[in-house]
DNA sequence: CTTGAAAAATTTAAGAA
DNA sequence: TTCTTAAATTTTTCAAG
């Protein structure tokens, strides 16, 4: 883990609201000169600080489609199970999200497909994967109320 | 809703997973000239079909947290809590994500804290708000499987 | 949409705090 | 080290076709 020193948060929090600002008025904002910056900013990212640069597309206007969470739970807890289920996950692109987690569900799943029908037959996939062993619960998202972007890194390092 | 081309999901595309790209090697990649390239990434903008750009930042690197997936659930459903609860949503930085959905539950939030303590918190603030009157339950994220970045555009037109 | 020139930004290198 | 300055390179931007 490399330190990270209070210009390089602050260039973290920039940066993930406005990843495409120039390199010139980066520095301005965090007081360095461009190539200073610009050294902090290539540290960051061959450090894997930042891990990628992501243009966010308004779905609503590219085409219609479907947003659901769903809940999964494996009857069967063997790692096999659980690795069979996340090689399938990363074979269905419409699957664009997949976390583990603790307590009575083992996954939460966020998949964006075109329609309900076409909902309906990537989780047959995903229910067949493992003999059926697995439930899925769906939950379609009616509203985003607040979307997932940046994270306030200050309310994580001063202890919230 | 604006109409776009085979080259506007193209560049969509592209940008998703490499929004710092230059404009130079965008318009190679999508076989056009910079400036009309650039031009359709201004009104693409403009438009709204992009509406930000984003550095992701791999946060194990920042500091230690706690990411966790909770779902809502609200014992009246009445229009007066429901915003209630949005609003407080929106003044805690730490709920990174809150969606409204169908099934058992009426949200699914997520939350990013820096351990479970300040996690504990956040949870009764949330529950104390509309008083009492909602139940939550709390998923600790173990893993992450596959992160939420750039959607399959073409999975979305195609039918899926 | 393309070309091509002007303006601006990025990147590199030399050297100071 | 990390920073700044300054020059060379590359990119962006805009006008004209």
């Amino acid at each position: 883990m490399t330190k990270l020193d209070r210009t390089d948060l602050k260039i973290l929090q920039i940066l993930q609201d406005e990843a495409r600002i120039t390199n010139q008025d980066l520095a301005e904002r965090v007081s360095l000169s461009p190539s200073s910056c610009l050294q902090r900013v290539r540290r960051l990212e061959s450090n894997g600080v930042i891990s990628a640069y992501h243009a966010k597309v308004n779905l609503a206007s590219v085409c219609r489609h479907v947003m659901c969470i769903a809940t999964v739970t494996m009857k069967n807890h063997t790692r096999e199970e659980f690795r069979a289920f996340e090689a399938l996950i990363n074979t269905i692109p419409e699957v664009v999200e997949c976390v583990t987690v603790s307590g009575e569900f083992d996954f939460f799943l966020r998949i964006i497909c075109p329609d309900m029908s076409s909902y309906l037959e990537i989780n047959e996939r995903l229910v067949s994967s493992v003999n059926y062993l697995v439930t899925i619960n769906t939950h379609v998202v009616m509203n985003e109320n607040k979307k997932f972007g940046a994270i306030d890194l200050s309310s994580l390092d001063e202890g919230g």
